[in-house]
RNA sequence: GGAGAAAUGGCAGAGUGGUCGAUUGCGGCAGUCUUGAAAACUGUUGAGGGUUACACCUCCUGGGGUUCGAAUCCCUAUUUCUCCGCCA
């Protein structure tokens, strides 16, 4: 959610920047200060009554010690008048409160100025990109039918037990899968990551902290009789920990990680980019995420991109690095990089990792302020990346790394499946 | 699941209807002293709104109510603790 205060002394900033999301930003926004000016009108108004009837109160307070009841009585009742105009007028501001913030709620966050212009995914900036595209020896295969041919998978089992999209992982896979999330966070940790294991339902306070609500509530599954969602990533626990906090300024950077299954609906998907592993409703993955001070949030998206872009160099895949352009950026983030592994046999890119900068945008919905000595609190930037999501990532390793005699695991990763060949 | 008790500032912990936004201690910050530090002493120290700055307003878990006036009384939700039941 953008701060108040900026749109007021940035409105034509705002503006010029959520363009870049393909958002129209002029009228909500001219109608945001429009009922701010309200706001303070009224609230104005409000204080001005309450001061009358906190004195008033005191004074009937004094009079009946002093015995002077009638005198008393007769400012109860004046109060009683000062209560009357003061219940409408705060019942006022709360209808104009909740409006203002009924249409806050839907601004997304501005993009930063480095961010392409653009509209759809092919608008995305290629920014890096490194590692060799496997040939493939002919009579090579995607990574289904190699899970089958294997038994490997067997998504079958999966719409049995639960439905489409929450495939049921086997033997040597399974234990592939154990061994990167392993991997993954022995790596995160040994780069300063804090290794914590949050909560896979949250409540609605969470989901609204981090941007997921009140917009994106179908993609959540909802356990209704409870009111708990189930994450879609580690990044609404995680980042949800420091909602309501104020930290000291040399506590910045916060870095976490954590392993989480997650969980996404996914409603409207549907083709061949749900094929196999490629888009499924419950995924594994590892999360990281900084809360940076705001001078030095990009220089950390820097520095996870780095790490990132280390992960997989040691798992031996290639891939690129996307800036993503206004229109193919989330709700709530400022700058965002995608990156995506060849996937050798369906011959595409796939995205394994998203990494962003959300700037204060949900550092304003969770109250995450910091402050030292007397200085008056401020908002912190969030960052959170993937580090990484599993199911394209072991997509892409059996198919690059697959022979005719099985598929080979890269060096980095055999210490933790105790095998170096799957057949 | 049943019965009882509780929820106050970073922490601990006073406060049961009228200068209570809240006593006090610890912690934090600043200063005195010291070569420096510790100790001691002094001062300062919650958040939000509002104002050029003051004033002023709101917040004692959340929501509602009683009253001229609520941290204090009532209702309700949530959470925590104790006891019982169940249980990985």
């Amino acid at each position: 959610m953008l701060q108040l205060n900026y749109i007021r002394e940035n409105k034509e900033e705002a503006i010029e920047r959520l363009a870049i999301k393909n958002f129209d930003a002029k009228a909500i926004l001219e109608q945001v200060l429009e009922l701010d000016n309200d706001r303070r009108k009224t609230q104005n108004e409000l204080d001005s009554l309450l001061n009358e009837a906190n004195i008033i109160a005191k004074q009937v307070g004094d009079l009946f010690k002093q015995g002077k009841k009638a005198e008393a009585d007769e400012l109860k009742n004046k109060s009683v008048a000062l209560k009357e105009s003061s219940n409408k007028l705060s019942e006022q501001l709360k209808s104009i409160e909740e409006q203002q913030h009924k249409l806050l709620v839907q601004v997304p966050n501005t993009p930063s100025f480095k961010v392409p212009k653009g509209k759809t995914p092919a608008d995305n900036e290629n920014v890096y990109q490194e590692g060799e595209i496997p040939k493939l020896y002919s009579g090579a295969k995607p990574h289904w039918e190699l899970a089958e041919q294997y038994d490997l998978i067997d998504f079958e089992l999966g719409v049995k037990l639960t439905g489409a999209g929450f495939p049921v992982y086997k033997g040597k896979v399974a234990r592939l899968q154990r061994a990167l999330i392993n991997f993954f966070l022995d790596k995160a940790t040994a780069a300063g990551y804090l290794e914590v294991q949050p909560p896979i339902m949250v409540n609605e306070a969470s989901g609204y902290g981090t941007g997921q609500l009140p917009d994106k509530e179908g993609q959540m599954y909802h356990a209704t009789i409870d009111n708990l969602y189930l994450i879609p990533t580690a990044e609404v626990p995680i980042t949800n920990i420091y909602r309501d906090v104020i930290v000291k300024t040399n506590q910045l950077p916060i870095k976490m990680c954590g392993y989480t299954p997650c969980f996404r609906r996914e409603a409207g998907s549907y083709g061949k980019d749900v094929r196999g592993l490629n888009r499924l409703h419950q995924f594994d993955k590892v999360e990281i995420v900084q809360i940076a001070h705001p001078d030095k949030s990009y220089d950390t998206l820097e520095d996870m991109r780095n790490y990132v872009a280390g992960l997989l160099r040691d798992l031996e895949l290639p891939f690129r690095i996307l800036k993503l352009c206004g229109g193919d950026m989330s709700f709530g983030s400022a700058l965002t990089y995608d990156f995506e592994t060849f996937s050798a046999a369906q011959e595409k890119w796939l995205e394994v990792s998203s990494v962003s900068n959300f700037e204060t945008f949900q550092s304003n919905r969770l109250k995450l302020r910091f402050k030292d000595g007397d200085t008056k609190a401020q908002l912190t930037h969030t960052l959170n990346g993937s580090a990484l999501a599993l199911p394209r990532i072991v997509a892409t390793m059996l198919e690059n790394f697959q022979t005719p005699e099985g598929i080979r695991v890269p060096k980095a990763l055999i210490p933790y499946t105790g095998f170096d060949l799957i057949n």
